[in-house]
DNA sequence: CCAAAAGTGTTATGACTACACCCATGA
DNA sequence: TCATGGGTGTAGTCATAACACTTTTGG
């Protein structure tokens, strides 16, 4: 890893992890701290690591999902994003990245994964440091396709957990989007899609009218527009 | 390159390039002979080949395009499709590929790049005989891709010259698709949209009504559904 | 009874689909 | 004048967007 571009024979090859969950209308992403001087003195970055040989994209991602980002990937959706190869993204050698989006239901999460910790922790996506790397614009990007597939897809499903009120999963469409969902039209949209379904259950405990729990009629991600 | 994949080192990395064409109601895809026995003894790929560690995957793409493929990269459209790493996709080591779609119109080809030879030929895309690596299903997903973005953007605009007819657009769309659309419906929406604009020149010497010719409005692949 | 969020229906507008005939040209 | 593909409009249906009030609960 010490060589220069000249010198060195062969490409390297990484998976980044953007690993997004949403808590109190914000959009958060798993950031760690590379700190690896001089480039990235204690500067933070997207989770990931290097695809060893012996194993797929999508396994190493299971791995770095666990061992980078400290969140028992069981529990984590992700999909591929995109491959960045910029030649001078990582200045100390020629390093390409296949990286993925994740999701997480923030409920989903342990205590522990919940809490921030000085080289491992949440924060709001649109409120990011500069990032090491070419991370910046890797997020950019996933940013984008969630958005994209929010709107043209089930992919919402992965950030709820099995039981939610139509409410939380409009309010997490609203964050992801940056827009107000008309409640009234989210409901029927995806009623009549039967893409969500009632559950016998409502939330009690709450000082205000419980609200009915539903449920996704599949884990399957479906492609149809959805808001 | 000899090695098992227990004992190498490192993944290399490659690129594949899924180049499309239209032409006679059909679509075709172009195929290179890979021959490289024991596994692939005269066996037909997808034109591809290692990206080296000085240049990115999309200055890859262009090189091989031209080098493996035969095509002038500079008539080419191309986006990147999925990266592949499955480990046993090459079985004399660990490759990752990212793949490429790419798009050129028939009639920008010279006599020479229409011409098939025993080594670098158009096959018809959905009569390709058993692909080397995992070029099978690498086409399949360049074939879904390909009919996504017909539908939900202006990429259909990369497989047609500077002016075109209505008609010979549609074809082409149909072709694709494999399905009919309606000839007026189509013409409405991409009007509408504004994405093409009649030319004031007709494409004469037909023995029927001279078609006017029409042009894309932007270069640019716009994102909305078109069909 | 008050505060807070849940839940629900209608109407207007725009988009999509289906459909058939006349037109301009070359042979 | 015939064959060939070019070119056009309408009406019905469906999806989308905009909009406000009543309900249920806990405190």
């Amino acid at each position: 890893m010490k060589n220069t571009k000249d010198n060195i024979k062969f490409s390297i090859i990484a998976a980044d992890v953007v690993l997004f969950t949403v808590r109190d209308n914000t959009l958060f992403v798993r950031l760690s701290k590379v700190d690896r001087p001089p480039h990235f003195p204690g500067i933070p970055g997207i989770p990931g690591g290097l695809i060893s040989p012996t194993e797929t994209a999508e396994e190493a991602v299971e791995r770095l999902i666990s061992e980078k980002a400290g969140i028992d990937s069981s529990k984590v959706y992700y999909e591929q994003l995109y491959t960045f190869s910029g030649v001078n993204r990582d200045p100390r050698g020629r390093v390409v990245s296949v990286a993925y989006i994740a999701l997480i239901p923030w409920e989903a999460l342990s205590r522990n994964e919940q809490t921030d910790t000085k080289n491992l922790w949440w924060e709001s996506a649109h409120k990011t440091p500069k990032l090491a790397y070419d991370h910046d614009s890797v997020l950019s990007v996933a940013i984008k396709r969630l958005r994209f597939q929010i709107v043209h897809t089930t992919i919402s499903s992965k950030l709820v957990t099995k039981e939610f009120t139509l409410t939380h999963l409009e309010k997490i469409c609203e964050t992801i989007l940056a827009k107000q969902i008309d409640k009234r039209n989210f409901r029927k949209k995806l009623l009549s899609l039967k893409v969500v379904k009632k559950q016998d259950r409502q939330l009690r405990g709450v000082k205000h009218r419980p609200a009915n729990l539903y449920s996704f009629t599949s884990s399957k991600i479906k492609d149809l527009t959805v808001i």
